[in-house]
DNA sequence: CCAAAAGTGTTAAGCCTACACCCATGT
DNA sequence: ACATGGGTGTAGGCTTAACACTTTTGG
């Protein structure tokens, strides 16, 4: 674009991809979706889903076609944005690719581990074996998110549709790999509006007084100050 | 990548290039290079600088080259980052194009306008008349500057390898819009480790008391506090 | 001396943390 | 009864915003 003293048909020629950093939060751990490669180059090795954008296709609609195609989730649940574009020449060796890869949120959709796809605790996770450099687009994914989370109430797209504070908080705490005080972080997420809405439920956890639950409020993107102690 | 299903040598072919948010501050003013297209479609029309990623550049070299063509400036005082990748269908409609936005913050190098290339003052610019989806990828950027500013030590680019305090203060006045209070600005950045580094000197502004200078300190990516009031 | 900008001191308001304490349930 | 997690109250410490005040220059 812009190409000022260029041939607009004499373009060095691109493959353009999209890869998904799908992550769940199953607490203690933390999951990303990974799937098995089945050719080469990198055969045999866990990767991020992704796949070629179609000619007609916008980025962040290809992106959603491999959520959906991946979990069958409904997308108003799940929070998806761009991540960070990959394209160092030779990250591929068949072609130039560049990936433009994206970050999902989403809640523990329940799809049974396969043969050649299957949720990972990236705490127990080597990035270094993935394949491409799909290990450092998911440490930018992790990290991104570990951001946001302090900032956003995205943290509730981790959640089911209804969930306690107490739920909540254990999203935090695995994210950030810290204890949070359970009294004070009610009162935060209470007096941020938007944050969660009250259902007028409550639900049982087996043991303890029970716990009101709620759902995501409207409020995605502004920013509350949920601090880390 | 990660073609799956897909035979590698029939992909469909993309055109990537980088296109560059170039802004510098002179309070109160925050300027961006725009250059003026030669060429179908939009000819005329104001753009911002970009190009075609060669075939064995790295994006963010890429964008390292346009940034030198453009401003002669040397890179090392100058803050440049990957932006978001913009590729909807028929952004450009010659063909698919995907582009790959960065975001520099440069201190005023003081390039003189010419025909086709001038620093325009981004309050006083309509950017729906920008050529392609510039207007959008221009107001990304600012957002991410902004954003940026309060809890980052990034500012200091935008100034001169020395700098007042004062001067320091004007650019946030600048990118955010509104007066801070200079006494409890001046102690914000002094407590904040790394954000400057004393030079010895002072430097007088003509009237007042002469300020003593500082230049960026080692402090690029941490998270002082810098409120908005 | 006066205006103006740099820089320091001070204080009251508000926020946050830590923890005490009560509530409601399962066992 | 007691253990367990949910939820409210509260005191002390810390940060912050607002502004008084001193410093150092040019005119």
């Amino acid at each position: 674009m812009s190409a000022d003293g260029y041939d607009p048909h004499d373009f060095p020629p691109f493959a353009v991809t999209v890869d998904l950093v799908m992550l769940t939060v199953r607490p203690p751990s933390i999951d990303v979706l990974l799937v098995k490669r089945s050719e080469n180059p990198g055969r045999g090795k866990w990767a991020l889903p992704g796949g070629f954008v179609g000619h007609d296709q916008d980025l962040l609609g290809a992106a959603e076609g491999k959520l959906a195609e991946k979990t069958g989730v409904r997308i108003d649940r799940t929070h998806l944005e761009q991540l960070e574009t990959f394209g160092a020449p030779g990250r591929d060796s068949r072609m130039r690719v560049v990936s433009v890869a994206h970050l999902a949120m989403l809640s523990d959709p329940g799809v049974p581990d396969t043969d050649d796809a299957a949720w990972h605790n990236v705490g127990s996770l080597d990035l270094s074996t993935l394949a491409f450099d799909h290990g450092e687009i998911l440490r930018t994914g992790l990290e991104r998110a570990k951001a946001k989370l302090e900032y956003t109430t995205l943290a509730t797209s981790f959640c089911g549709p209804e969930f306690t504070i107490g739920e909540l908080r254990a999203v935090y705490e695995a994210v950030w790999g810290i204890s949070l005080d359970p009294a004070n972080f009610h009162r935060k997420v209470m007096k941020t509006d938007g944050f969660v809405e009250a259902t007028g439920r409550t639900e049982s956890a087996g043991r303890g007084r029970p716990a009101r639950t709620y759902a995501a409020g409207p409020a995605t993107d502004l920013h509350p100050p949920i601090s880390r102690s």
